[in-house]
DNA sequence: ATGAAAGCGCTAACAA
DNA sequence: TTGTTAGCGCTTTCAT
């Protein structure tokens, strides 16, 4: 038993395909006769008549589609924000099609070919880089898209983003309010909008707060990963540099650092205080818990889809960004420094 | 300048369309002659050809593409199986159509009628139920599916699951080499495989070890979550019962023991010991770092989608089912117990 | 080895 | 308001 099709559905109900599907699609159902339309839908709910969205999108050129991308699934970071974009979808009928890109070229540029011979009707993508030809290619075509988490040098690209600067410049408060003034930074790849966001956020913090900048107390790492915020923290610790708190770049970062001070015999918050960003699940929950700035993923997922389903419904208008505002979660892993 | 179509290529290349169809796909080119095919994929290649999977799938009603259903991505257990799903899946020119279901009857139904509807060739399924009906119908239609994680009580479905039986004998045989014979079960949902199955290797396994079993050690949760785990716990000690460890169902039921023992005033592992299962990403980095049974998630997502992958390469073959054995992580989570 | 023709299921001009 | 017609881009008989 081949599903019925909008023809069984037609003949059953004794009209033309074309008005069948006048009737069927709500969009256009004031076209037809009530009585008619009504007559088909009942036909169509009894034979259990399903549309083809790939016939539809063959016809159209549209997928009730956008295509998702984030670097890696298994961090943390991401579900939450494929949550928010999927229950705005939803319940206007659209889905995301999720890829992991690794942060490899490659594999984004294969990503992105394939998303679109699919006929997505735009991009959410978490995977920006400040500079990013792909997406600047894509973006120049006219390709609707919405970045999240991550920005592009090119502000014109719509964004959803955390304010990356607030959210710094609370953690540094947090640490001088405790007594801290001799604060270390394990900043994130400076490739990226939230490494160098973040990165000047502290430095200026910092001179706020009065504190000279000492650059033997910033580390930049390579990427967004524990093995890294541990190589960075040895390296700092290696230089015979002083300090009593670290902030990382985010919360992969500080977790390389629990590994060091584990490592090393020393203890947090005692001998050093530590704080993440992003608050990502779970960090609440180690060995100590984290102070990390808080970042509303979910929201940021749901905000990124909510422009652009905007995007998509009024492409002439301007492009809006969004800048979320973080709060500061306090835990065990910060404390006032020993000496005090 | 519209994408350049299997019509264009076929212009540019003096040939007629199928001919260029038959060209450009690997399975059908040696009923070309050479020159002719070399000709037509040189053109291809110059117009920047990307066939349109839509006007393939319409009409060949196939798709390239299988669906994969979890509970919900936010659950670090998934993120891993997903992976291990596309690492097998990508090489040969498939993709994964990811949705989250939440356990949710409605949802998953709607989903499924939503991927089928997109012609996806089969499903990889890790939201099982002992009793499905959806599922159970799914594979009486006939349709590929492999089951992940979870298993159906009709063990006609082919499924790659950890071996429960196993892992919950290991988890109690660790603590009963540490001494402890008082070992309570925080047992998961009764309407899973997985729950069924670790309850009942848990008490073989008390069994065998010559202890004897203790109803009141026992409480079963209605979900898979930390807030189950915690009340279940709870439930437990504020039943007066006598135990020195317990083990939990996987590792959400672990981390709310954790809760508990927080809000108690107890430790771990002095006051108690706590075993997991699964192993997750993060349980290693807890206060004090979770002794778990360690499932290779990754590896069960590869396994399905060759399960997948042969059933949809030969239809007729007998299908196998894969059990992965577990091994234990052994963490400071669990101690002996402390009148020793 | 290649071309001709048909059609997958749907929608959008256009015509009536 | 409804029907006619055409075609989205591709593959697959069938004929040559």
């Amino acid at each position: 038993m081949r599903p019925p099709t909008l023809r069984d559905v037609a003949q059953q109900a004794g009209v033309h395909p074309a008005t069948a599907s006048r009737a069927l699609n709500p969009e256009t159902r004031n076209l037809v006769n009530e009585d008619t339309a009504s007559r088909v839908i009942k036909v169509a709910k009894a034979l259990g008549y399903r549309p083809n969205p790939i016939a539809r999108s063959l016809k159209t050129a549209r997928s009730a589609t956008i295509g998702l991308m984030v670097p890696d699934l298994t961090n943390p970071l991401f579900p939450p924000i494929v949550r928010g974009v999927e229950q705005v979808l939803s319940p206007v009928g659209y889905s995301a099609w999720i890829v992991n890109t690794d942060n490899d070229a490659d594999r984004e540029k294969s990503q992105v070919e394939s998303l679109r011979s699919r006929q997505v009707e735009g991009f959410i993508v978490a995977t920006a880089r400040l500079v990013h030809p792909l997406l600047e290619q894509l973006h120049a075509d006219g390709v609707p898209m919405v970045l999240v988490n991550r920005r592009l040098a090119d502000g014109n690209v719509p964004s959803v983003t955390p304010d990356d600067a607030a959210g710094a410049a609370m953690a540094v408060r947090h640490l001088t309010e405790l007594g801290h003034t001799r604060i270390a930074h394990l900043a994130g790849p400076q490739d990226t909008s939230t490494g160098v966001a973040r990165l000047r956020a502290y430095r200026e913090a910092l001179a706020a707060h009065g504190i000279p900048e000492d650059p033997s107390l910033i580390v930049t790492c390579a990427a967004w990963t524990e093995v890294e915020g541990a190589s960075g923290l040895r390296e700092l610790l290696d230089s015979g540099a002083e300090f009593s708190a670290v902030l990382g770049g985010n919360d992969m970062l500080a977790l390389g650092c629990y590994d060091v001070l584990e490592e090393r015999g020393l203890r947090c918050p005692d001998d050093l205080s530590v704080v993440g960003y992003n608050d990502v699940p779970f960090v609440d929950k180690l060995r100590p818990p984290l102070t990390s700035i808080h970042v509303p993923h979910q929201e940021m997922g749901a905000e990124a889809a909510h422009l652009l389903l905007d995007i998509l419904q009024n492409p002439g208008r301007h492009p809006r960004s969004v800048l979320l505002p973080p709060s500061i979660a306090v835990r065990q892993s910060t404390a006032p420094p020993k000496g005090r």
